[in-house]
DNA sequence: AACATACATCGTAATATTGCAATATAAAGA
DNA sequence: TCTTTATATTGCAATATTACGATGTATGTT
């Protein structure tokens, strides 16, 4: 096994989960913030400021790439990634709602 | 290798990380989903709710407790899971402010 | 053209995750 | 006590993730 069983779930647990798995790493979550506060488009400032291999950030960004998260475009000899608003508001209320149907009422245990 | 470097990183980006990364599979949202909606703590009603082995799902209630999302009190012979208001609380804290942190400004590329 | 720079990709090793059958444990009832 | 019921744990197979050195691929520079 060691598969995951997507088709026994809905797509909206699915997209969530796929979306919250690309950024339950610490590496990721270092490498949005870089790229939120840089506010323009760094690139490879991450392999500098975080001390990772540069194999490894470039493979974080495509794993951030492939779910949408951020975007890539190509500058001359750099690249230049930013965040997909799209995504991030996709996020922002797929997780939204499902934080808040949670009203912290009366616990049962 | 395989390991998480998390010497590198903040607590903060690491304690985000795991937490995000406790709830990024659809069967842990599906999990949760279950928990909240039935407002009362289910136990044994999830292996009949979700198509998935009992060892399978008491496997992923052991990860939500971990990580401190969900707790659980034995009741006679069921166990009695909700959720965790401080974690959630603090997920709904850390979460927020790291996604409300990009304000969809100008985008650069 | 030859070279340097910036990334991406490949290959690989170490480890983690997912899922389940089988088995263990613990509480309630006969 | 013996059995049933509910959940946890163990052991295992298949697959995924993390990290990095080595190498490939563009693009710009001399």
């Amino acid at each position: 096994m060691g598969l995951t069983k997507t088709e026994i779930f809905t797509n909206e647990q699915n997209q969530l989960a796929t979306l919250l798995k690309a950024m339950a790493h610490p590496a990721r979550i270092a490498i949005l913030e870089q790229i939120i506060s840089a506010n323009a488009c760094i690139c490879g400032d991450l392999v500098e400021e975080l001390g990772l291999a540069q194999a490894t950030i470039s493979q974080h960004l495509k794993e951030l790439k492939n779910a949408g998260i951020i975007q890539g475009t190509i500058e001359g000899v750099t690249v230049c990634y930013c965040i997909n608003p799209k995504t991030w508001k996709l996020l922002e209320d797929q997780f939204g709602v499902f934080l808040s149907s949670y009203k912290g009422e009366a616990n049962c245990c």
